[in-house]
DNA sequence: TGCTGCACCAAAACCGGTTTAGTGGTGTTT
DNA sequence: AAACACCACTAAACCGGTTTTGGTGCAGCA
């Protein structure tokens, strides 16, 4: 067995021609006959051949790969359901074409775009996805001075010229507020995300104006980190208030049920004492007691939409792309959401499993 | 502006030299005098350049990319939590190193045996990670036929030249089990993962031994499927026994959590009523009410271990590797764990459905 | 018969690096 | 002074493909 795998030499030796012809043919182009076309094609499956992916991108100058720049902490993958799933629609539609996905971590803003620009410098991927989205984020005008193809996800405050996927969310924010002004709920609070990010901006805002569309005041709001152990805090701080909070939404489900957790170690029952609406729809979520009531948003789908109009841009480089426009976010209502009970408000303090149950009234 | 980023031939007539001290000059190697090195660099800092990773690549046949084949659906790595933490542990060591993880995931197990060829063929990546062993797995064996660098996330079976990263998590589980034991506890249930996984059908046997060392008989046991959808479903078929179990050793966090709330919701206290144990220790498993006891393994540091030992193989090609021992898995006693209550397999009037359940001996 | 046009394919250039072979010049040795 | 080693560097080959160029043989046509 002869060392290292067949190459293009070797099957055109194999079947004769020159080394164009093989290339020719492997790729359907015009250029050989049908005759000499099989032949090829014979030969190169006897010897195993399937070209070097290396030597095709090298042709082309291209490499294969799309990149995925974070921002955050590697750990964080592992609590935030968006970007598993995110990453899972990416793959689904980039592995079947031959692109691979590029992960690259980082930690201050400087590095990240040192890593865009040594990303790009070094033609180590044909197009890049900008997530988390900043209040005035930069990366949109450094890509495309770059050159470097790239997709937006939500569209970006200031001037843009990357296409962008798009999952409108305010709607179901404003269902889920709404939802639980109906439920008569008058002191609605918000733990988000972080504020630097744009999302968490806006979910806080479209929570805030819907309280106001309502003739109500602004709710209690904590600025916390997506984190269960953040969620617990701020949970906690939600409910030391002299004026609790009868609902709270979450900016995320990890930070709801990290919540829902707090509440129940403090013997208040939900939705009863306290209602709490989450943000993702995690696997877990529905299967919480009670299931948590949340916004169901895509990532999977707005992985997959990215990836096909990062494809579809490398395949016609000079068309700007459309924005594409998934179905809006959903508001879910489950057992987590209900009417204040008469308790709501009042506070109460009990240990773990003596606790006293009221009346509740429906 | 010109068409395209500056190339080594560009930095060669900028600097005045060749090619080749070019080369050498960004390689460390010598070949060069030390002025013409700072000259060297000098130009190619004014001009912007950095090495192409294609070029380099297709010069030393190297993809810069390892490969991790799922046969799963892309669905599941927002369920899983045990992948995106070893991704993350993954890319934390090969990104600083410039290596990329290339996901792939894979129907049938036909199709995965072909893409390890594939990808082997097409000199896509430079080794792969081998995960979900099972039980007759015959991939390490295809792998060093392929002669492709690979790495298994515990010791399979039967023969495999492939080293492992082995995280123990024998001890973990006698331990989980010793301890309901010793809380009394006599009939102490299994929810597996698919019984084709090693790592399933390990972790049941050590259950299984445990229970037969203290000198009890086999509880009841439901092969499940890591979901939360099966963790409840399996759940509810446990808590409709005749003798129901005090005690469940979940498979997964994730089927513990949906089993808590299925507990919970036919009117059952934990661990008054039902002890329950996971396997992971998930995020959100410590901010859980009451906080889940777990199996703490750590698929970070797995992660970081494979990714170390791929890339030490890619240097040192002759070397056999060794295994990589991590500290074993832990045992994490939390509120989920408790004496069985007096009540304990009493029955009681559940909240949602009017069920009756009936009482089982002790 | 001679010319054109086409189909088919070989040869070579190219992508952007790395690596090897070879060259000219300096310094050391005898 | 001749022989030799060594250094710094250039030129060229190479990795494995794609693409361009150019040449051959044959059919069609005047």
């Amino acid at each position: 067995m002869r060392t290292g795998r067949p190459t293009i030499k070797d099957v055109a030796d194999a079947a004769g021609v020159s080394k164009g012809a093989v290339s020719f043919a492997f790729n359907g182009r015009p250029g050989v006959s049908a005759a000499t076309r099989v032949r090829i094609l014979a030969s190169a499956g006897e010897l195993g051949y399937r070209p070097s992916a290396t030597g095709r991108a090298l042709s082309n100058s291209r490499s294969q790969a799309f990149g995925l720049v974070l921002a955050r902490k590697p750990e964080m993958l592992r609590s935030d359901p968006f970007f598993p799933s995110f990453i899972a629609g990416v793959e689904s539609v980039i592995g079947p074409a031959g692109q691979s996905l590029m992960l690259r971590f980082v930690g201050s803003a400087a590095i990240e775009k040192a890593t865009y620009i040594e990303l790009s410098r070094t033609n180590s991927v044909d197009g890049v996805f900008v997530t988390d989205l900043r209040m005035r984020d930069r990366r949109p005008g450094l890509l495309t001075s770059l050159g470097l193809p790239a997709i937006t996800l939500n569209r970006p405050r200031g001037r843009s010229d990357l296409p962008a996927i798009c999952q409108e969310a305010g709607r179901a924010i404003r269902d889920a507020v709404s939802h639980l002004i109906d439920l008569g709920h008058r002191r609605i609070a918000h733990v988000g995300g972080p504020g630097s990010y744009l999302h968490s901006a806006d979910r806080r805002q479209q929570w805030s104006a819907t309280l106001r569309a309502a003739g109500l005041p602004d709710g209690p709001f904590v600025e916390s980190d997506f984190s269960a152990a953040g969620g617990a805090e701020a949970t906690r701080a939600m409910l030391d208030l002299t004026e609790r909070p009868s609902a709270i939404l979450f900016g995320n489900d990890l930070m709801a049920v990290a919540g829902m957790s707090v509440a129940h170690s403090r013997g208040l029952r939900i939705p009863a004492d306290l209602s709490v609406v989450g943000f993702d729809d995690a696997e877990l979520s529905g299967h919480m007691h009670p299931p948590l009531s949340t916004i169901r948003t895509d990532a999977f789908g707005c992985g997959r939409a990215a990836a096909t109009v990062l494809l579809a841009e490398l395949s016609e480089p000079r068309v700007q792309q459309a924005d594409v426009h998934l179905p809006p976010a959903e508001f879910i209502a489950r057992g987590s959401t209900g009417p204040p009970g008469v308790a709501a408000g009042k506070g109460r303090r009990s240990v773990s499993g003596i606790r006293q149950i009221a009346p509740s009234t429906p």
